[in-house]
DNA sequence: ACACGTGTTATGCG
DNA sequence: TCGCATAACACGTG
């Protein structure tokens, strides 16, 4: 999927295509995308609302609402949509009624990429003005939920400070590529993202985050920002140097050594074993 | 037919 | 209860 910068991509669709624009329709029928809403239950809370605003925290999105013109509420903030694309998901945003202007975001580099079909889209925001917002979805794992709880949801990993990286990162036993993949620690790492990262800061995935000093915890945060920024502004996490290495016939950009491919935090993980250490 | 996958979460174990 | 590991989830692709 979408990791933290394809996200990131389709929040700034969403914030330049879709705000302002009132919501007239909803097609929330898909009980596994949106459970453990009812169908209609969403429709039901967002109709004749506003989008406000596009937020982001790691891979979730959340988006404001207005009030409702007329109602008691109608000062008032309407409820949070919670957006999370999962594995495949990508929002799609349409200008007008004949839909001939569009923009994509939460666009990625996998198999799944220019493919579309009709029953893959799992939820749709239609505007008053004829246009739409739209989640496509082929592999279900998404989610739409009303006012999604993000408590669990650690800081994101692009924005989290010193001091706090340290502790949530640098504590405990695990390997430290489970730990950048744990949202509650840090949000917004996925597998591909944290192969490069690691890479990039010569970091074994395999080692123990407890044996990594305050020296090298502040190094990875740097690295880790460097990641994110560049994959953000070159369109994805894909276009990071060591991803295209990530096979069988694979070889270390930097030393020419064979890539080695294992499991570490219950992903396929792929690293040099020269200058990862 | 079969294995794999850029994500999340419920369950199990020490 | 905590920290960590694993299976399960849904479904398209090679």
């Amino acid at each position: 999927m979408p990791e933290l910068p394809e996200v990131e991509s389709a929040r700034a669709v969403i914030e330049r295509a879709a705000l302002g624009r009132t919501i007239a329709d909803v097609d929330d029928t898909d009980t596994w995308e949106c459970r453990p809403h009812a169908p209609g239950e969403i429709r039901d809370a967002l109709l004749g609302r506003t989008l406000l605003a596009a937020h982001r925290r790691g891979k979730s999105m959340w988006l404001t609402t207005s009030g409702r013109d007329g109602e008691r509420d109608e000062h008032e903030e309407g409820p949070h949509l919670g957006l999370h694309l999962g594995m495949s998901g990508r929002i799609l945003v349409t200008a007008a009624a004949d839909g001939g202007d569009e923009s994509v975001g939460g666009d990625y580099a996998g198999r799944h990429a220019d493919r579309r079909k009709e029953e893959w889209f799992r939820f749709t925001l239609r505007f008053e003005d004829g246009g739409s917002l739209r989640l496509l979805d082929p592999r279900r794992l998404g989610r739409v939920r009303l006012d999604p709880d993000l408590s669990g949801v650690g800081p994101d990993a692009g924005e989290i400070g010193r001091e706090e990286f340290r502790t949530r990162i640098g504590r405990g036993t695990a390997p430290l590529k489970a730990r950048l993949l744990d949202q509650s620690a840090i949000a917004g790492v996925g597998n591909l993202l944290a192969d490069e990262t690691l890479w990039q800061a010569g970091l074994s995935p395999q080692h123990r985050v407890d044996d990594l000093d305050e020296e090298q915890l502040d190094e990875l945060r740097r690295v880790l920002r460097r990641c994110i920024r560049a994959a953000i502004r070159q369109g994805g996490v894909h276009t990071g140097e060591v991803i295209p290495h990530r096979r069988a016939d694979g070889h270390c950009p930097r030393c020419g050594a064979a890539m080695v491919r294992g499991e570490v935090g219950g992903r396929t993980t792929w690293w040099c074993p020269v200058d990862q250490t």
